[in-house]
DNA sequence: TAAAAATACTCCATAGGTATTTTAT
DNA sequence: ATAAAATACCTATGGAGTATTTTTA
């Protein structure tokens, strides 16, 4: 039974029990819905309906097949209309990938507007340090991913918001003074890391490079919060970035420099231009891109 | 979604994940299947299938769509299969008319053999006086009756058994003695008759009418039964005919004759040529004919 | 360069339409 | 005579095949 037109047919002429009014309401000629319906009598080997003169009469047979005919095209028609709703984004699947710092910062309140917007939208995080996430998007593991690649022109991208390092002072550092500390001043302090991947991290690691200054690491860690913890202890100077530094209580951080310059990064919403995206990637990004904006003032906290 | 066909095509591609060799699974070329991929895609509104080179990869749409497609199919193919199975007769509805009498004598036996071989035919009865079932018949209200039409050149017919006309004498009666029971020797005495409508009586009313006969009529019953109670209890002379009288414990009733001759109808199987029967009518009809034969002796007692 | 998918071009089967015939009331 | 369904005949669309091109590993 690969013919639902046929079967949809069927059960019109059941509804109605006349062929030419059948035909009105299928908006097709009266000769065509009669040869269908001999045909489809023909496909399934006995008749569906008696023609008792002028009257159609329902075969048992027929009587039997109608509901589950039925059925069958109102799943059909179902699984049409979800493909519609699909093709709208209305419904769908959407994979995103970003650092745990960018997840509790941003996604999460972004989300919180997609859903309102888009409730039957299914959001999957995958949480990764900066260069997983760039693999992420570049193989399809993710639809959309929450990080700053290197080479951004490899990606369609949304700017969202500058990720600028920062230093956590221990209480009494003299330097407390200061405005801002260029990246030399921090060069015989120990300090205290993320670990390699993190965004932060590679800034720190390609700034110090740049200025030509080797670091001395005391703790490499996954936790911002471990890092200022160690800081407020006295054991070191934290770098962070000021989304990693999101919501963390201490004393304000200080700005690097480098050559005089701030040391920041664009993190941009990046999706990959060669591969599919759902329909709803859009309005996600819009979702992202209306957070950082009215949540703008944070960023300079 | 009237075309399962691309959805076909579709599950199938999906589960080799290879345009070239799902072509081969359902015998198509290789270029007819991309053309229907990529018109589904744009029916549906969204993309299925990625093209990473030469590798095929699902998109989370096609993931969603997959089992839902799968099922759809699945059902109309259980639908397909259904189907063949009516066409055949292995499945179906049977409405059979019968009388009370056929029914608990030939009907029932029939029947269990009927349902070895058919178990999944359901089988309907109406029971009615043959007149009724006759008009059943020709309204197409029974597929099948076992009656004896005034006219059987009307009908599609398999004849079963003849019905005799059989008269239970009184205890005592003089005319125990004689062979057989001349109608007119009936003439002045009390008969017991089913009612107008049953085919015997309709016997015994047409032979009184050409013998020239107007019997005393002293109860009008729809139970055998309970004519050959009145009959023992020494109230009269029952007319029954020998499908009424089966499984009536009784002394043996006489044969009656018109006219030197026994009087008798043919019962028969009989459906409307005009109209339409269930692949299993003939089934039932060869039952009934098979149940008679092997059941010959009783017509006979 | 080889293998897989997409495209170009052609053909044919099938569905549909109009006009007409058949059938039963 | 009328109304409904079936049939005849024609057309056009869509699906399939073969051959070829494109693409990437």
């Amino acid at each position: 039974m690969r013919d639902l037109r046929k079967l949809h047919f069927f059960v019109t002429v059941a509804e109605v029990m006349n062929l030419s009014r059948a035909a009105e309401a299928l908006n097709i000629s009266q000769s065509a819905l009669s040869r269908q319906i001999q045909a489809l009598e023909e496909e399934l080997g006995f008749p569906l309906f008696e023609r008792i003169g002028k009257r159609l009469a329902l075969t048992v047979e027929a009587e039997a097949m109608l509901p589950r005919a039925a059925e069958l095209l109102e799943r059909a028609e179902a699984l049409s209309l979800r493909a519609d709703a699909v093709a709208r984004g209305q419904i769908g699947h959407l994979r995103i990938g970003a650092t745990a710092q960018t997840i509790a910062s941003l996604i999460a309140p972004a989300l919180t507007r997609f859903r309102t917007s888009h409730p039957r939208v299914e959001v999957a995080l995958v949480e990764g340090p900066n260069r997983f996430l760039i693999e992420l998007v570049e193989r399809g593991g993710v639809h959309l991913a929450i990080a700053t690649p290197d080479d951004i022109g490899a990606f369609h991208n949304q700017p969202l918001f500058m990720a600028e390092l920062l230093a956590y002072l221990p209480p009494g550092d003299t330097r407390h003074a200061a405005q801002a500390l260029p990246i030399e001043t921090l060069a015989d302090a120990p300090v205290l890391l993320l670990r390699r991947g993190f965004m932060t991290r590679d800034l720190v690691d390609e700034s110090c490079r740049q200025a030509g200054v080797r670091p001395r690491v005391v703790l490499e860690s996954d936790s911002p919060h471990a890092l200022v913890a160690m800081v407020e202890a006295g054991h070191g100077i934290a770098m962070l970035s000021s989304s990693a530094a999101r919501g963390v209580r201490s004393s304000p951080p200080k700005r690097v420099t480098l050559g005089g310059q701030p040391v920041r990064r664009q993190v941009s919403a990046i999706w990959n231009p060669a591969r599919h995206h759902p329909a709803a990637l859009p309005v996600l990004v819009d979702c992202l891109q209306k957070t950082v904006q009215s949540d703008g003032g944070r960023q300079a906290e």
